[in-house]
DNA sequence: CGCGATTTGTGCACGCCTTCACAAGCGCCT
DNA sequence: AGGCGCTTGTGAAGGCGTGCACAAATCGCG
C-alpha cells in the first residue's frame, strides 16, 4: 500500500457497520495499536476496570502523551479525572483494527518455521485462523500438521477463494518467495507477511510487512559494536537504573 | 539503549583497529544496512563488481536518493560516475555492522519457535553463531538439537561467560520472558531479541529488539480493513501497476 | 587534452512524529 | 452546590527522516 489516496469522509466516524473506515490514522499510531491492545488484555484479566493514559502507556512501553495522542485518533473514549474504559477501549481497537471478523490465513511452506508457525495459539488468540497450509514439495503434500493438511501449492488460487484467504504467510526460502508472492496475488490476496529474507515485487494495492531475523540480530550486532568501542573511551560504564526500551514495531 | 551520549570524534573516523566507531548514524541508516547488505552479497554473487546507487537501491528495494544519503553516512566509498565497489561496500557496511567478529548467541526456550531457531542456517551465514541452548523444562535440558546440548537455565551466568556470549534469544512464554531477561542481564549480556509477546524492562545500557508476529498480523489486518471500506466507495480498484513496498523494519 | 555522459554526495524544503505543557472536563468530597 | 484534584485531549514547538534537484567529480572517447 503505497500512492493509494482516498477523500476523507470528514464528519463523524463510526458508523455501525462502516461506510468508511480510518481515513487517515497515522502509520506509527497503527503499529502500536496492537501493543496497546495486549496490555488492555492483560489488565482487564487483572481485574482493571479503567486505567489512566500513564499506567497505560507504562504497560505498553510508550511515552503516555503518545499514548493520549494515539488514542484520540479514534476519538474520545476516555473520560477526563477517571481514565478509559478498559472494556470499551479494547472493543474500540479490535474495530478499529478489523478484528472483529475473523480473518482467513493461509501459511506457504512448511520447513522449520513453517511447522513452528503452524502449531503457534498466538493466531487465533488475536482473531486469525489459519484455514490452509501449502507447499510445493510432493513428500510434505498430504501430513498433517494440527490437524490441518497440507496442500500441494498449485492448489492454491481455488482454496484461497474458497476460503476467503486475506492474508497469506510466506516461509519458504527466499529463492521461491517471489514466486508465492505471485501466486498469493493472483489469487486475489492482498496482504503479505513475508520471512523470507528478499525483496518481494508485488501491485500497489497488496500490503508486505516482512520480519527478518537477521537484521534484527544484525542491528543489534551494530549496537554493540559502538558500546564496545564505547568502553574503551573516557565516558564508560553508566550504571543504568532500570527503565524504557525500544521495539522493534513497524 | 537510550540516554548514552558521547562525545563525538570529529576529524577522520575508521581507523584499522577502531578507536571508536560510529558517533551518530541515524537509526533509520542502521536498520537499511542489513538490507542493502544483503543485496550486495546477491550481486557479488551474480559475479558483479560494481553497482550504482540506482542498481543497489532498487535490489534492496529503497528510493535511490536515500540509499546514498546512508551510505554517505559511513564515509564516501562510491566512484563518481561509475558507482560503488561491490566487495568494499560489503566489507565498510560489515565492519560498520560490527559483523566481522562473529557473535555468539544463546537462545532460551526450546519450544516450537526455539527449535526452528536452533535449526536456522541463516544466522551463521551471517556472522552469528548459537553457542548455547537453554530451557527450563527438565525433561528438555540434555536433548540435543543441531548438534548443540540444550543446558538448564540455571547454568546460563557460567555459561555466558565461558563463552562470551553477546546477543540472547528469547523464545519462551510471555509469562517467563521477564525472568529470563533478568538473567540474562545479569550474567552480562546486553542485546536481547525477544519473541515473547510483552514489554520486557531492562537496564538502559541493554538493547532490546522484539518481533512480534500478532503485531504484524493486526497491522495488516488494518489495512484490510480500510482497504474493504474503500471498495465500498466510488474510488474503487485501481489496477496497480508493479511496484514498491514497504518494509517492516523499525 | 578537452568534452560530454554518468553518477555520487548533499543542501534544502517539506511533512511526519514526538514531546511538552496546559486548558478543559469530570467526579468526589465536604 | 461549590471547590478541588485528577486526567484527558490538544496546540505548538522541535527533531528526524525523506526526497528533490543540482553541483562536483570521475571516466571514456574522440
Ligand atoms: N528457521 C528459522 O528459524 C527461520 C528464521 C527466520 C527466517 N527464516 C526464513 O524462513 C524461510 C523458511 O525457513 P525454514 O528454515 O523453514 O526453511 P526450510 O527449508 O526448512 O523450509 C522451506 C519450505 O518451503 C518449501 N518450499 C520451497 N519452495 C516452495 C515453493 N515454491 N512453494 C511452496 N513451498 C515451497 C519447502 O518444501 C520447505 O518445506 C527461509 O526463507 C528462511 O530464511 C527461517
Ligand atoms: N511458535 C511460533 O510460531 C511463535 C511465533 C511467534 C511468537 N511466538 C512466541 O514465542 C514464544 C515461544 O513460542 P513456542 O510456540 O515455542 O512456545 P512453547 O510453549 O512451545 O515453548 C516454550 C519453551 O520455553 C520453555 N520455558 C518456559 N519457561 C522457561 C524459563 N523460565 N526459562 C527457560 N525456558 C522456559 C519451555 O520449557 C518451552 O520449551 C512464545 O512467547 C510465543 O508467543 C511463537
Amino acid at each position: 500500500m503505497s500512492q493509494q489516496r482516498h477523500g476523507s469522509t470528514p464528519g463523524h466516524v463510526r458508523g455501525d457497520d462502516a461506510v468508511q473506515a480510518f481515513p487517515d490514522l497515522p502509520e506509527a499510531t497503527i503499529a502500536r495499536l496492537p501493543e496497546y491492545l495486549r496490555a488492555l488484555h492483560n489488565l482487564g484479566e487483572a481485574g482493571a476496570d479503567t486505567v489512566s493514559s500513564e499506567g497505560l502507556a507504562a504497560a505498553a512501553g510508550v511515552n503516555s502523551a503518545k499514548l493520549r495522542k494515539d488514542l484520540s485518533h479514534l476519538g474520545s473514549y476516555g473520560t477526563r479525572g477517571v481514565g478509559y474504559d478498559v472494556t470499551l477501549l479494547i472493543e474500540q481497537i479490535e474495530y478499529v483494527l478489523g478484528l472483529d471478523q475473523r480473518r482467513a490465513v493461509c501459511l506457504v511452506g512448511l520447513g522449520n518455521l513453517g511447522h513452528a508457525l503452524a502449531g503457534y495459539d498466538g493466531f487465533a488468540s488475536r482473531g486469525f485462523k489459519i484455514v490452509a497450509l501449502f507447499d510445493a514439495d510432493e513428500s510434505k503434500v498430504g501430513e498433517h500438521i494440527h490437524g490441518l493438511a497440507v496442500r500441494h501449492i498449485a492448489d492454491l488460487g481455488r482454496v484461497a477463494v474458497e476460503e476467503k484467504i486475506a492474508i497469506g504467510v510466506i516461509a519458504t526460502p527466499p529463492g521461491a518467495a517471489q514466486a508465492v508472492a505471485d501466486v498469493l496475488v493472483d489469487a486475489g490476496v492482498t496482504s503479505i507477511l513475508n520471512f523470507a529474507p528478499c525483496v518481494l515485487s508485488v501491485p500497489s494495492n497488496v500490503d508486505v510487512r516482512k520480519v527478518d531475523l537477521a537484521i534484527e540480530l544484525q542491528i543489534l550486532s551494530f549496537h554493540e559494536h559502538r558500546k564496545a568501542s564505547l568502553t574503551a573511551l573516557p565516558g564508560g560504564r553508566s550504571a543504568a537504573t532500570a527503565g524504557n526500551q525500544e521495539a522493534v514495531g513497524s
